[in-house]
DNA sequence: ATAATTGTGGATATTTTTATCCTTAATTAT
DNA sequence: ATAATTAAGGATAAAAATATCCACAATTAT
């Protein structure tokens, strides 16, 4: 469904709102290590989710490390997928038509619409805090090693 | 949500259910305008789809080219995903976590997993002829130019 | 001030995906 | 048989995604 880029930034944020706050902030190491993403990689794609509309915060220096503000963590999921430029897929034809539309829909067009606006509605429902929650209260996970 | 390579072959496969019988196939060339996707990548894309379980069938020489049985058509989309080696997508976590299950879900897992099985049903239902008739009809179109 | 820590940004490498080209093989029609 | 047609298959190329490394800037603590 989505790059790996992507899946290490949704990861990585929902880590973060979870572990962290302004006064413990989480180093790119811990981050990497627990959500099992290549530490180097996972800097770049942090920078992306640090600069422009700014989901996830940064300080520089000893004591500092990645965060995020208490106005980051009422965005919607899909703040993140904007942010990787990746919320095409919400958007797109199944089968990849320009053209596809509702006056000129593709054959699976109508079923798919359905289904892709459930995915819409989970994106922009679902806050990355909520998601941070459901880890705080063991309802679910998100590290991916044994 | 797929790759170009799995959407030239959905339209292909689609384009050709619609368009060819034994005895009337489609070239390469009509194909690929038909559905607007580079010829030679769309060469190498049929031949996946002809080799193995055999999705498309083929025929070289004059008035050789693509067709579907009778025995094709009834296939589910899914089974151009499998060709493809794409299907992951319907089984897959979406946030990447090899460990999500049930009794270790990631935080997205219980709502997502309403989503995937849609899809899965979806694709698991249309068969390829069903979508080609769409076209038949005219209640639908797999071009994709003005 | 100095040293240690931690993210930033740039350059580069590797792998995968997307794409093209060309020769060959198979088939058909003349 | 020969020529024409069309897919098959191999070799490459180009672009994008994934990934690593290092010098540098910012910050903190000593």
């Amino acid at each position: 469904m989505f790059s790996k880029a992507t899946e290490y930034a949704l990861r990585a944020t929902i880590y973060i709102a979870q572990k962290s706050s302004e006064e413990k902030k989480l180093g790119l190491a811990e981050i990497a290590k627990a959500i099992d993403s290549p530490k180097s990689f996972t800097a770049k794609i942090l920078q992306q989710l640090t600069s422009g509309d700014k989901i996830v915060s940064s300080a520089r220096g000893p004591n500092g490390g990645f965060f995020l503000t208490e106005k980051a963590r009422k965005l919607p999921v899909r703040a993140i997928l904007e942010a990787m430029r990746e919320d095409e897929v919400l958007k797109k034809c199944v089968l990849g038509l320009k053209l596809c539309s509702e006056t000129q829909p593709c054959p699976m067009h109508t079923q798919y619409k359905s289904i892709k606006q459930q995915l819409i509605k989970l994106f922009e429902t679902k806050t990355i805090q909520a998601l941070a929650n459901e880890i705080t209260t063991g309802a679910s996970f998100i590290g991916n090693k044994k």
